[in-house]
RNA sequence: GUGGUCGUAGCUCAGUUGGUUAGAGCGAUAGAUUGUGGAUCUAUAGGUCGUGGGUUCAAGCCCCAUCUUCCACCCCA
């Protein structure tokens, strides 16, 4: 029998015990801060409909949206007219429609935003939700780059108040503090973004701007000067934008200048005083990690409007780790206008990632198993199953080894598994109604009653 | 989607200008030790050299394609 090479899709992760204890401990710190904050959980389908998805990220993102072919013959609903066209890479597209109708989630916002005009009827608003569930990306994998990884999301939706930014500020200190990161919580405002667009003269290019002022730290501001200049903005407003570009100092003195420009954009008046208003509270509350105003912090997705936010760990060369922002109309697309929503998205496993280099997982995480009873054969089967049934009543973590091996492998089992204590109860033992408790660290052994045994094990 | 990079035993890696039968360490298995793990010693097993083509008398090594890894761009958690 010819067997075949065992593979994963590319950009996808196996998870083994090890892995998975630590990135349960991250999920665990996630999940208990959401719900000391008040939130709830949901959870939608890995798939939904395409037509869901498409044309909320952008083109870019309708491009990396995994998309399910139909089940079933799924080229008999084509249209006679393209039945011939199958292969044609130039049709592909239009093919799409007909032979694809679902799309894996790309994040977790847009599924979120359907789920609340879906069930708005009987929701609570405002409604705090949670959901920390896998999305998928048709992206190239590279490092902190996965095509199948992990968003924590927490947003509030139906309310206009910046008590929400703030608590979201909150959230983010209380998360990054649980998991010993030290992080930079990085803040800016889109109706800044757009009064800057505005004041230079330039408001319909917005977006083209924005993009490339977030690259202002990678790139440095010439490149960046090239780039406005290839996406058609005007000598004259780049040269109104470059003192802002380099706008440096305090928070107070970054927010005069501003302030200065905007004389004419209540846009952006709008926007520097909202940033004020969560930027004071922020400091009010004495967090644990720093936070800035960074007005070249643009954020791609096109559906923010108001508030900004973005993650970056301090100690670890990795891409953003959390962020987030304000969306005045998410669900105006699905029939239902008017309704705010603020939000923010923890990546997992980049997370993970920074944790790992970082040498953040707790030691303790390892052992899962505490004690480990020896198989001695079928006469001592009845009493060690007893003995486990009592162990585990009394929540200690415990199990026999299955089959009757040499007590040399079942020790050695005990010892790769890093089981600290192993029960061995043999003949002698039994008829006495005693065990022998070995500690497997420091090597010693007692004999003791089941009963103080149980005592012994638990913490 | 664009450009580059990596792939040899379970793991980490050697492998000369292309030249006999592809090696090491760790790990695994068995024994030294029939009720005691980690240390030591001995022995054993384990390879379609990512995959498919090509060049050559001869390919792990050269060429092409493809998959995967990692990296940069785009974009992003």
């Amino acid at each position: 029998m010819s067997s075949q090479k065992p593979s994963i899709p590319k950009g996808t992760r196996d998870f083994a015990p090890a892995e998975m204890v630590r990135r349960n401990f991250i999920f665990d710190v996630v999940r208990k801060s959401f719900q000391v904050f008040g939130y709830q959980p949901i959870e939608t389908p890995a798939m939904e409909n395409l037509s869901t998805l498409m044309g909320k990220y952008g083109d870019e993102g309708d491009k990396l949206l995994f998309k399910i072919l139909n089940s079933g013959n799924y080229l008999d609903g084509l249209p006679d007219k393209e039945s011939g066209l199958r292969d044609a890479d130039s049709r592909i597209q239009h093919l799409t429609k007909h032979i694809a109708e679902k799309g894996l989630r790309y994040d977790l916002t847009v599924p979120f935003a359907r789920f609340v005009v879906q069930h708005q009827h009987e929701l609570v608003f405002p409604f705090k939700r949670y959901q920390i569930q896998p999305v998928w990306r048709a992206d190239r994998p590279q490092k902190g780059r996965y095509r199948e990884f992990f968003q924590c999301d927490v947003d509030v939706i139906g309310s206009n108040s910046l008590l929400n930014e703030v608590e979201l500020g909150q959230i983010i200190d209380t998360v990054f503090t649980g998991l010993g990161i030290n992080v930079l919580i990085r803040l800016n405002n889109r109706k800044v973004l757009a009064g800057i667009a505005e004041a230079i003269g330039a408001p319909d290019k917005l977006t083209d701007i924005t993009v490339a002022m977030d690259k202002l730290d990678k790139i440095g501001l010439d490149k960046v000067t090239d780039e406005l200049v290839e996406r058609g903005i005007s000598y004259e407003s780049i040269e109104k934008l470059q003192p802002i570009l380099t706008l440096e100092g305090k928070i107070k003195e970054k927010f005069e200048t501003l302030e200065a420009l905007f004389i004419h954009s209540e846009t952006g008046r709008k926007g520097l005083e909202e940033l004020q208003v969560v930027m004071r509270h922020l400091k009010d509350l004495e967090l644990r990690n720093k936070f800035d105003f960074d007005l070249t912090l643009a954020r791609g997705l096109s559906y923010y409007t108001g508030t900004i936010i973005e993650v970056k760990a301090l100690d670890a060369a990795m891409g953003s780790i959390c962020g987030g922002g304000r969306y005045d109309d998410l669900t105006g697309i699905f029939g239902l206008p008017g309704m705010s929503g603020v939000g923010i998205s923890f990546g997992a496993d980049r997370i993970y990632d920074v944790m790992n280099e970082l040498n953040l997982f707790p030691e303790t995480l390892q052992a899962a198993t505490r004690v480990l009873i020896v198989n001695f054969g079928t006469e001592e089967e009845k009493y060690c199953l007893k003995l486990l049934a009592g162990l585990r009543q009394a929540g200690i973590p415990s199990e026999i080894y299955p089959d009757q091996a040499k007590i040399k492998k079942q020790m050695e089992y005990a010892n790769r598994k890093n089981i600290p204590f192993v029960i061995l109860a043999g003949k002698d033992e039994i008829e006495r109604g005693e065990l022998a408790l070995k500690d497997m660290r420091s090597g010693e052994q007692k004999t003791c009653t089941p009963g103080e045994a149980i005592k012994l094990l638990s913490w």
